[in-house]
Parts: structure tokens; sequence; C-alpha cells
DNA sequence: GTCTATATGTAGACTGCCTATAGGTAGGCA
DNA sequence: TGCCTACCTATAGGCAGTCTACATATAGAC
């Protein structure tokens, strides 16, 4: 997976997986490998400050736990997270559908 | 649409217009605009520096002419960048699966 | 004692898309 | 004559997000 083709959609990913349930970094990292059957290999240095980054805007809120002598800080979606969570649906069906037109092979222009 | 989305799919959408006929940088972004129902503006300063990048890949080559007074660089696919389109279809579907899949709003893990 | 898995985090590099700007021709219009 | 718009190419520098590499630490297996 070209890292580059996954610029503005990462937000999209984080919000997503953080739905169902609230999750820590590490499990986060997990979960988008196994929903994405491994092709979704997100490194430490990508999702961290994301994360940070997403809970400065408000999208995520956040809380430190200790499991087994480990501490976790824990992130959940924020309501303003899940408003957000719809428009990156939306955003991603328009951006699929748009470069999935322009790449579609043998394409006519009207007229 | 986000701009930080298009990143790493510019080039598959710059070979996929130039698959049927070459066009000129200024021909593409109108050709970029119409096939995507007005969605995709690309600006001058993202086309030319990656038209460019892309011909010294070997992706695509390009001769001068002149039509109506105006000069104009021509680009067409090489058979090395008719490749590469094949290519970046596949990377698209599979990208596109990938992405989609995680964001499939009630996704529920195996198990 | 060493290794692996778990767990968080930062610094700095990279890269490629963007804004802004520059230069130029052709043709319409006042 | 001057002004405006459409056409056409091109570069410099900014910006932002992802990446690599590194630092730190606990738990448990071996």
């Amino acid at each position: 997976m070209n890292p580059d083709a996954l610029r503005g959609h990462m937000d999209a990913l984080l919000l997503s997986v953080l739905e169902r349930e609230p999750l820590h970094g590490y499990a986060i990292i997990e979960a988008l490998q196994e929903r994405s059957g491994g092709a979704l290999n997100v490194p430490t240095g990508t999702v961290y400050p994301a994360l940070r980054r997403l809970e400065r805007i408000g999208y995520l809120a956040s809380e430190w736990a200790t499991v087994g002598g480990r501490k976790r800080r824990t992130y959940r979606l924020t309501d303003s997270g899940r408003k957000q969570l719809e428009g990156e649906r939306s955003a991603w069906a328009e951006f699929a559908s748009v470069i999935g037109g322009v790449l579609r092979p043998g394409v006519r222009q009207p007229g």
C-alpha cells in the first residue's frame, strides 16, 4: 500500500475504528490491521500524533488507564467526532466515486 | 474535495486521461474537470510539475507543437506508462476496497 | 539474562500538492 | 489604443501529514 495514498484518509480510518468502542493506540493499530485483512500496517509514528491531533480538534477524548501493569491512553469518539465520521464517510464515497469514474477504462466524454 | 485526499492518486488520474489520446497540460486539466463532473479542479501548479515528473520516470513522452500561435507541450503515454496505468488501476481497486471496508459502518470483526 | 510482545511517544526527513506569481499569445470590445 | 478574458506553460516556496528511526518502559516466556 503506497503510503501517500493514505493522506487525508487517516482521520476517517481512526474515527471509524473507534465508532463501536473506545480503544488505545496500540489496539487501534491492531484493529486497522485486522479490519483490512493485513493490508493496513500503520506505524506508531503515524497513529499517535494523529490521535493527539484529533483530540486537539475535539473529535476524540482520552483517559489514562493501567491494565496489567501497563499504562494505556484510551481514546473515545466525542459527539463532534461522531458527526465528523459521518462527514468523512460521505466524503470518502464521493472521492471514491470521482476517482473511480476517471480511472474507469474506456471512458467516453458526453457528446 | 480535500486536496490531501488526492495524494498518491494524481499519477493514476493523469495517466488515465492520456490513455485514449495525447493531450497538453491545459487540456488535461479540462479533461479531469469534465470527467469528474466538475469535482476535480487541479491547479496548474500541481499538473505541470507532475507531468514533468512522469516524463522523467518514463511513463510519458512529450513534443512541442504550435497551434494558433500558441505553444503547447503535448504528452502521450509510453508503453511503460500504459503498463503503469494498469498497475495504478489495480492499486486503486485494492485501496478503495480496503478503505471502504474499514469505513463501512457497523463492521464486525471475525470472531 | 535475553527475547518478544505490549505500549506510548518524539524528532526530523520526506514528499508532493498547494498558493502565488511570472511570462506570453490571441481575440473581443470600447 | 488600451483593457479584459481565455488560452498556455512554468517555477518558487509553503505547508501538512505520513514515514523512519529512536527512546523509554513493563510483563512474561524461555
